[in-house]
DNA sequence: AGAGCATATTTGTCCGACAATTGACAAGCT
DNA sequence: AGCTTGTCAATTGTCGGACAAATATGCTCT
């Protein structure tokens, strides 16, 4: 009786996440060898036909390298794929360390701000409606994970509207980010539509097509949801 | 009698890199539907193993999706890692549009200078020594070549001082953006040092500690390479 | 002791088989 | 007729075994 169902995802999917998080998570250090293909098959119940697709899914977010006969390897952390999705959800799914969470900040503080500008130049006007409906969803969010979710698509609608699909990918990063501070901030469910004015401004700003009131907009709002997050280390 | 030889890279990094490029250059458009594993790995003369540690490879970088009876698809390119090294690279394999040279000189321009002020302000003394190091290796090139291995060097020194992995992951960007710039501009081959005072700016500043200072050398040096970029279209 | 060789171990590749999923179609019921 | 239901077939998902290729290790011979 085995009961497989823990994760309804793919067998190789659980592989390469299990295995991914250990690596990025510090459990395996870098240089770290794996135990050969044929035992870590065994000790994850499954084929090494899958174990292999999922090491190669690793290896190719720079995780792991493979030689033949001397085995695979963790690599160093400076070949990883820091921005790949899953990285990026492993490095937080065991509570991230606040070294971590000043990263993430730092990028959206230099992401965001460029995005606002951008968006302010080039949208058009389906995307400022998207950027208005997630503004509106966030007004009549009844709680806290409708904010949330709403407070996503907004951030998701403005990189889309820079009409710059690299600027959009790094929308994983400030997922990440806004994740870890909704967590972090969870304690605070009271007033959680506090930063809906300064939304508002920055999508005023991009509808009026001014870059730079847009761009301060967001910068401000980056600001304020950095020392909020501070508070409760200061307790 | 097959000639292998014509890539020495291992059968499924070959399949990887032949489907990959055939999707991002838009042989493949989204929502095609690849012929079914069997047929592929038929044609690609790889057996249905190898095919599939490609395909799953393909689909955590987000180029397909696959469900059981329906096959697989491209995916819509919104769901692309676009910042994937390798998904850069294969986009830069036949010669890039204009538009995506574009995206990548204003992601230089965002991330370059934030990155050289968080140098300034953070990098250590081996970090420091590391972009003087790449600097006189610019000075002393003797041609083109050398030149731009020792560009490279340097700008990734700078965003490896910036102590974010976040931020150095990003390199991947400027390194395309670099190599097109190379390659855009190899005919004025003759004195392709001249941007070697820019750099010895941006050095300098970091060197000093002076975060803003490094910010606006480095986008002066980026506006530089933009308008030296836009010459070969003006005749 | 050093150079070269044999060997064993590990990954790389291939194959054939069966299970699971699910779109499509046909049959049957209301 | 329209809807439901059940069967079928096509495709991916998973498995285990087999052999090839590469190479670290240790042995042998000089």
């Amino acid at each position: 009786m085995i009961m497989k169902m823990a994760n309804s995802r793919s067998l190789h999917a659980r592989v390469v996440g299990e295995i991914g998080e250990s690596i990025v998570s510090g459990v395996l250090r870098p240089g770290d060898a794996l135990l050969g293909e044929a035992q870590l098959a065994a000790q994850m119940e499954v084929s090494r036909t899958i174990l292999r697709e999922a090491l190669k899914v690793l290896a190719a977010k720079g995780l792991i390298e493979t030689r033949q006969k001397t085995g695979m390897r963790v690599r160093d952390a400076r070949f990883w794929n820091h921005l790949d999705p899953d990285v990026l959800s492993w490095r937080c799914a065991s509570m991230p360390t606040e070294d971590f969470v000043g990263k993430l900040v730092e990028m959206r503080a230099i992401i965001e701000p460029a995005a606002c500008m951008a968006a302010a130049r080039r949208r058009d006007a389906a995307q400022l409606e998207a950027i208005g409906a997630a503004l509106d969803a966030m007004e009549d969010a009844p709680d806290l994970d409708a904010w949330a979710e709403a407070d996503l698509r907004f951030h998701e609608a403005v990189l889309t509207a820079t009409n710059n699909e690299l600027l959009s990918s790094l929308f994983s990063v400030i997922e990440t980010s806004l994740a870890t501070f909704f967590v972090m901030s969870a304690r605070t469910a009271k007033n959680f539509k506090y930063s809906l004015p300064q939304h508002r401004a920055v999508y005023e700003a991009i509808r009026r097509r001014r870059p730079n009131e847009a761009a301060e907009a967001m910068r401000a709002m980056i600001d304020d949801s950095r020392t909020n997050m501070r508070k409760p280390s200061r307790k």
